[in-house]
DNA sequence: CTAACAATTTACGCTTATGTAAATTGTAAA
DNA sequence: TTTACAATTTACATAAGCGTAAATTGTTAG
């Protein structure tokens, strides 16, 4: 509830590095999918026809900015959302630009919920 | 609630436009501002601390985007957010990553809301 | 070890984004 | 018209971002 806008630059700031991670048609689907929690390489791949190089280097970034993380299992890596805040973020944005569409066939697994940060 | 996440791509390609708009302190914390209504340029400035010329450019990007528009009054533009579905995504933003440091002092007055899209 | 599959990394060319600084346009008042 | 102020646009140089295609690493089964 401050008024110092000042002390805004450095929220923004983080918020936009965020932003830009989520800033791309593939991330985006990506975490949109994630929502719905852990998924592997290949069924992103299948689920949003993303050639998987291109596929994989977008997870790679998402990983490098703490967005997902990779869980190895066998020759399968699963991914999923990195914590509630994310959850959030990419929760509200698809409700507000994906609409129902957005949808993620709702199945979670696992998600404990109300760990803020 | 389709199932159809093919259907998804064009959808996020747009949402990823919007957001890429919003992905620079710059321009998301005036569009924070804004939420509480109308401001000139000046104020943007004095109250964002952002260079004029590099304010005005970013200003640019968001008119082209058609996230924000401008109203001149004498020698002094006034901009505002431009409609209800922006308004929503840089709101959802604003409480997400800036929590209560985004609140614009809230001085709202006209924003129709409600007329999604 | 070798084959086969899942996933990641590299390499390249091209476009866009961004900070900084200088120049320009638009408007109102003297 | 001349001045002054508000705002925008240009001009560069540097840094990122992105699509495409080829090469590489990691893991399990034979």
């Amino acid at each position: 509830m401050i008024k110092d806008v000042k002390n805004m630059e450095p929220l923004a700031r983080e918020a936009t590095t965020l932003l830009k991670s989520l800033s791309h048609p593939d991330r985006l689907m990506v975490c949109c999918q994630l929502r719905g929690g852990e998924m592997s390489v290949g069924e992103l791949e299948v689920q949003l026809e993303i050639p998987q190089p291109r596929l994989s280097r977008e997870l790679a970034k998402l990983r490098e900015e703490e967005i997902i993380s990779a869980r190895r299992d066998g020759k399968v890596v699963h991914y999923s959302l990195v914590d509630a805040r994310v959850h959030a973020l990419v929760d509200a944005i698809c409700t507000v630009m994906l609409g129902s569409n957005a949808d993620p066939n709702v199945r979670f697994e696992a998600e404990p919920e109300g760990e803020n940060r």
